[in-house]
DNA sequence: GCTACAAATATACTAAGTACATAAATAGAT
DNA sequence: ATCTATTTATGTACTTAGTATATTTGTAGC
């Protein structure tokens, strides 16, 4: 979050930021696929060549941020209280993400765009898997190394997969809810009683693993 | 399975099955990515457009029996008996198809090629998630539809998600397993102790739901 | 054989992404 | 302050998937 200190890394991190934002700006107007890179590329200033620099692929300027997102995942069953199973701490993060009014569960109009913008991109819907799995992968390894057992094993990959499926359901839900209702505490009481729910599961399914 | 009853019909199925078999045999030898649209046309001996005119997109070609699978699940669901719960008619679905050897199934060589072929390929990786979401909104659909609930129901969607998250995770392992052990025993074992123990968990998630 | 229609095909185009070469800016040393 | 090495930005040319549209060819029904 804090500025680098040498003004080549300042200057690279301002040329990032700027397609970022032209790129943002343009998708969430007139939507993901409606945007062509010599557009962005125009918009943010830069040439052509330096926007694939700095993005691999066009769905990267939209998803800048997923690294974070497993962060907060590996940390949250990093520092996790040994006496509390892997599974009730996330159904503890999810509540605690919620209390805290994180970015992460917002549920609101600007959040709505967001979605949206997602809904109407093939491309967007199948990076969003992408990162799911993703997701999902640093659970279970998160949740091997936690119990001193080798990646891969079967168990962790099962309680994995059924966890990303929980917030998956419960994020989409939750924001259906606010699409229907207007309703931001609404939508945020469904997000946790889908992963409580979700989670009671896992743990029944766990049970007898290392990972309760 | 039958032969359509005119030429026009039976002509138009040979030319598909000429694009998918020339287009299969280059994906097994030479990767996904490694072959291009105009080498399909090539050596299925039809111009660039008639592949496209059969498969909008070239993963079609390799996925090209995918409302299979979503038959299975809705025939399965659809004609399950009324005293048994969907989860655990799903469950009893996955020990039926490896009783009777089905293809959906298999653990050997031949499919080790088949999954190698899509994990070497983000396009066909995307695919394949996508097709799984299908999967669950065919589950979901068939849930509610079961249990004279609007569709949509956020329990089950759930289930659905959590269903299709362990059907995969068991169906990968299982693969995972015969490639280390080469044992086709070996690799169901696995997927259907998984599967028993996802469907453990759901049946726990969705208690007190009328899907259990 | 004539007409209607559907399938196959040709041509021309858009846009993402890659390969490779070059120019500009900056850091670090003298 | 200037030179040098390195990083960042950029230009050019190319590949490939996918689309739009028109045209040809083959088949069905009369």
């Amino acid at each position: 979050m804090s500025t680098p200190p040498d003004r080549r890394s300042r200057k690279r991190l301002a040329t990032r930021q700027g397609i970022s934002n032209a790129a943002t700006q343009l998708f969430f107007e007139r939507g993901f696929d409606r945007v062509t890179v010599d557009e962005i590329a125009e918009a943010a200033d830069v040439g052509r060549m330096t926007v694939f620099n700095h993005f691999p692929r066009k769905e990267d300027m939209f998803f800048d941020r997923d690294e974070e997102g497993r962060e907060v995942l590996r940390d949250a069953l990093r520092q996790r209280d040994p006496g509390v199973s892997p599974v009730e701490t996330l159904r503890r993060l999810a509540h605690r993400l919620i209390a805290e009014r994180s970015p992460y569960v917002e549920f609101s109009a600007r959040s709505q765009s967001f979605i949206r913008t997602i809904e109407g991109s093939e491309v967007l819907k199948a990076r969003a898997r992408a990162i799911r799995d993703e997701l999902a992968e640093v659970v279970s390894v998160a949740l091997t190394d936690g119990a001193g057992r080798p990646p891969g094993d079967p168990d962790a990959r099962l309680a994995a997969g059924l966890l990303l499926a929980t917030w998956s359901v419960a994020f989409l839900q939750a924001h259906r809810i606010f699409r229907q209702k207007r309703s931001s505490a609404e939508a945020k009481t469904a997000f946790l009683a889908l992963i409580d729910k979700g989670s009671l599961g896992i743990e029944a399914a766990m049970a007898g693993t290392p990972y309760t």
